[in-house]
DNA sequence: AGCGTCTGATCATCATACAATCTGGTCGCC
DNA sequence: GGCGACCAGATTGTATGATGATCAGACGCT
């Protein structure tokens, strides 16, 4: 199925097997894929509507790179997002969703003692998080978003010492929320994407610079 | 080409020449359009990644509606999108800026006061603003909501009253843009999306009554 | 009536073809 | 030798016809 390649792609894409700027030529998609280039085509243009490939007409269509003023912009939008949904969480989710948000960081905390890859486990957070503040569209705006800035998400885990910090803006999050104080909450989570931001820019520069 | 048709099937939707719900055959949109249906398949998943239609596999894909439940998540989106963009003008846009949004409601202004229609001259109001933000992706992000609660704007805009009434955000806007008053000015963006919101959905629930 | 089946409509995918466009290099001219 | 026109290859854009898959509803059987 299209589904199935486009998936395919995207994961691709995001774990940098194919680099930023790299031009994806559909006769090459199909050999690789093994579909169709009617799907290939249906494929490019999703992810092109994600953002992830931008396609220039008649040239074909390339894997698209963030410059640091794209990514700059990305996370102050970002920024206002998640702190609406900080915000939605505190005044809409139930007791048993704050119950669960407190079990993921918890989830956290123990794979990052043990040195284990936290990226999953943050991800359940922030399911957790947008699913007790009810607002499904926020959460799709922010998944679109996510996609474009997963490339640098992937730099930054890499920065010694960001997790330890990272997980400290998480609990602020928690903090705030099991206070029941959501301008806490929504300021908590703007400063986590901030914070996540300021890393990814500083890894983005040291890999441009190198 | 497959833009020309894109526009034209989404300004269909938007002015309503296709009733909600509606299925979108391809064949008969490619007889329609005079295309080759390659080129409304595509369009329509265009349309689909937008949001202004909905794809069901092996279906087909119909007109999409907004519920009162989306409706108001979006309003709800927008409204902190829209307080960022406010706040960003204050911090980033020019002189130039700043004169161009005075004129622009200015513009508003007098067209209101013929009773013409004002929804060109909002939407170039909301230019400038995006503009002087400087925010690029803030922009795209919006506009893609904007598709999707176009349908309401349509509605809102037939309220009585409602013209003046929302002149009157906008002014607001400008008063706290032009004392350099970053929070006001998020807070009097987020204000006037909400009151677009609270007469959309009003609007809605009245429409879905008859 | 209830149930399974069959049929028609429609989408999904594919293979192929051809035109339009871009790229890069070559050739001829100065 | 340098410069521009032109040509060939590559790639995308669009079109077309065919085939399989899937769904909704009609139909007939019990």
């Amino acid at each position: 199925m299209r589904a199935q390649v486009l998936d395919n792609l995207r994961q691709a894409i995001i774990e940098r097997q194919f680099a930023p700027g790299q031009r994806l030529i559909e006769r090459e998609l199909v050999e690789l894929t093994g579909v169709s280039r009617t799907s290939v085509r249906e494929a490019l243009r999703e992810l092109a509507a994600e953002g992830l490939v931008t396609a220039v007409p008649n040239k074909g269509t390339v894997v698209a790179s963030v410059s640091a003023e794209e990514a700059r912009q990305l996370y102050e939008v970002r920024s206002a997002l998640e702190a609406l949904a900080g915000r939605l969480f505190v005044q809409n989710a139930s007791q048993a969703q704050h119950a669960a948000l407190v079990r993921a960081l918890q989830r956290i905390e123990k794979l990052a003692a043990k040195g284990a890859p936290v990226l999953a486990a943050k991800d359940a957070f922030y399911d957790v998080l947008f699913e007790g503040g009810g607002n499904d569209a926020l959460r799709s705006v922010v998944a679109g978003l996510h996609a474009r800035v997963s490339l640098l998400r992937w730099l930054s885990l890499s920065v010694p010492g960001r997790p330890v910090e990272s997980i400290g803006e998480l609990r602020a999050i928690v903090d705030a929320v099991l206070a029941n104080d959501a301008d806490a909450a929504a300021r908590a989570c703007s400063r986590h994407v901030e914070a996540a931001g300021r890393v990814g820019l500083q890894a983005l520069a040291a890999q441009d610079g190198t």
